[in-house]
DNA sequence: CCATTAGTACTAATTAATTAGTATGCGGCC
DNA sequence: GGCCGCATACTAATTAATTAGTACTAATGG
């Protein structure tokens, strides 16, 4: 069978969020932090934790006697990184500078959160 | 049945590129483009044409006496910039600054860039 | 202990996306 | 006029993504 994208779908990145965000989490964990926002089983979330964790973007350790508890396997910064840069390449072949032009004309960028982030460059 | 996502895919991007690029073109047209990069069939590109006049990218007209000819149906600027605004709300929640930081911390964007970004912002 | 609870593993159904095959029709040339 | 090339319409196969059900197991509270 073809392998699976290695890329994180839309669902996958709603559960990675939830996990970087507790730093760790067990498949309930997820699961009640999911449900207050969209019905979905626990089974269904279990099973998307473990395509995450054979994505190589949890990894999964024994809890206690019966659960296993998730930790993200990757940094968020690193693959968000990685999502901007996918996007930057299907979208603007991968140049990033048309993408700056867009969030300056549509995303109302004040001309202050400019000044910050050039702040932020010349430190860096 | 559940209607089709009305965003781009992947490949239906593709397809677009070609179109806007072109500003008109039949079937034939961006198959043979699109050949020039990858092996697809010709009623392949049919069908995705098919389905990008159903989503509302596309419209179609009648050619002579045969054939179709496909035209942009909403301006490239419009549609990627909403694609922009949806890849801000899945992946930043909605706020286009972290994407600014990571564009300036991974993207190499230079200070120079900034600065014209932010001399284009001044002027509109 | 044993029923309940909570967990996993395994299986599977559904859908959208992707890709392409087949049937068919029409226009034009020899 | 009949055949070839090219176009469409219709049908369909494949795959990944998404969602969830079922069977089974282990802890645990009474």
């Amino acid at each position: 069978m073809r392998p699976r994208s290695k890329t994180l779908t839309e669902q996958e990145l709603e559960i990675m969020k939830i996990v970087w965000d507790r730093e760790r989490g067990t498949v309930r964990d997820v699961y009640e932090a999911l449900l207050e926002r969209r019905k979905v089983a626990y089974t269904t979330v279990m099973t998307m934790m473990k395509i995450l964790e054979q994505k190589g973007f949890l990894k999964k350790a024994p809890q206690g006697d019966r659960a296993f508890v998730y930790r993200p396997a990757q940094p968020k910064r690193q693959v968000v990184g990685a999502m901007v840069k996918e996007f930057i390449n299907r979208v603007f072949n991968g140049s990033a500078e048309p993408l700056l032009v867009h969030l300056v004309e549509e995303h109302h960028l004040t001309q202050k959160d400019l000044e910050e982030i050039a702040k932020l460059r010349r430190k860096s």
